[in-house]
DNA sequence: TTTT
DNA sequence: TTTT
């Protein structure tokens, strides 16, 4: 049963974060990345950038909401997940998304705040890195 | 265009390795791994496992051939990338596949040399990592 | 205030892991892994191996004591942090560590078990990554 | 002989890189970076950031030199490596550092280009990223 | 469907 | 001080 599943990606959200609650009022974030693509000698292939989806559980959907602006740069770490819905037609297909562990704004604070609309303080705002457990590993010394 | 694209996952191989050639002769292997997920509490998704595509290419994509079966241990290193296709029907459908960059055998030796059909002396079989540039980061000292 | 700091190893345990607990009883380990490097063309370093110190703690601390045992295979996932101290001879020194968030055991079921001098109950021992978080990112679906 | 070895950070440059060669004429390049740490509740620890050193080989260590300056913001991927050496009153000593594979660099542009000293065009200074292979796992399609 |  |  040994598993290891760990994603790591820096790039640019391409549209604002959507807030969503679960039926148990849990907040749930989905946001989308754009991902340049390294240009590789040799490739025919012209792709520019690849675009991920990424869900964002409670604090980590609420930080997102709250401080993420579509064209912000940003560091996501999570996991790989699949999940398998059905079409309108009925038929069954399975997308790949990354469940965000953390998520740290790369953004200088000017442009994350300019971005934002609703014009919070973010003074202090990337000496966070959002992760749901502050506590882990943490030290007592 | 900052990017970084990294994923790492460790899980076992479910089925044979598939070895095709480009019209030009470059080597490329499609593999599946099986990651299990973490019983999460609170959760009520029974998934067990997450199945992810893996494509390989050369050096990689010989070693995946010649030294991987259908059930054993191993952990690749490489990045997210999206790829589209027409189906049958001509819709167009997006998968997203993991492009190894590097892959080692976690199995005891013995597990893998018993899997493989072909009896190759696999004795300095995990001595290596593959990767196509040992060369990398090279130091002369 | 940006950061991000993340280091992933695979290794063999070099002794078995050392237990302490804190004045409040908060428990700490420390490991030491094993790193075979890879040998590198071109180089003339013949070093065979980097050894690293882990320290874990709380519930990974405790893992690490009851099912790890020097030789193992696994995986740790964690932070470096740079820890200074004084030398009898009142001369400071600066040591880097892994300060561990999860471990993954990589070795075969039997081999943890036989390891373990306590004759504990390992069937289930390798369905867990020993991780502080299990809730971390977690869905309600 | 299963070994991994990942090491991922973003941080700050501490100062200018400093470039040498080896007497065959290869360049390298010794940076150091700040990782801030995150302020763990319960901690007592009030250390701000973990100082790192990191050597760069090759075409990575030119890049550092030429496009790399105090105080820039940057992702660094590698791996721990241990040295040894002798200090000048003879003892022994180990050191830990980070063996670069690929560095990113993160702050604006304009940001970059006028920490730099030299005055070199950096109009496309951030459509790389700064890796010794860009082959690897190229895709001939 | 896409970001700089 | 080191593991397979």
């Amino acid at each position: 049963m040994s598993r290891f599943n760990k994603v790591i990606l820096v790039g640019r959200l391409v549209k604002d974060p959507e807030l969503r609650y679960t039926a148990d009022g849990v907040p749930v974030a989905s946001l989308t990345i754009a991902v340049n693509r390294i240009n590789r000698k040799n490739s025919t292939d012209q792709t520019n950038a690849d675009f991920f989806n990424i869900v964002a559980w409670r604090s980590t959907a609420e930080f997102a909401s709250n401080f993420m602006r579509k064209g912000i740069l940003f560091l996501v770490e999570g996991r790989l997940q699949n999940r398998s819905y059905e079409t309108k037609e009925g038929s069954k297909r399975t997308v790949t998304e990354i469940i965000a562990d953390s998520i740290q704004l790369l953004s200088p604070k000017q442009e994350n705040a300019q971005k934002s609309e609703v014009g919070e303080d973010t003074t202090e705002l990337d000496d966070f890195i959002f992760d749901e457990d502050f506590s882990k590993g943490d030290s007592p010394f």
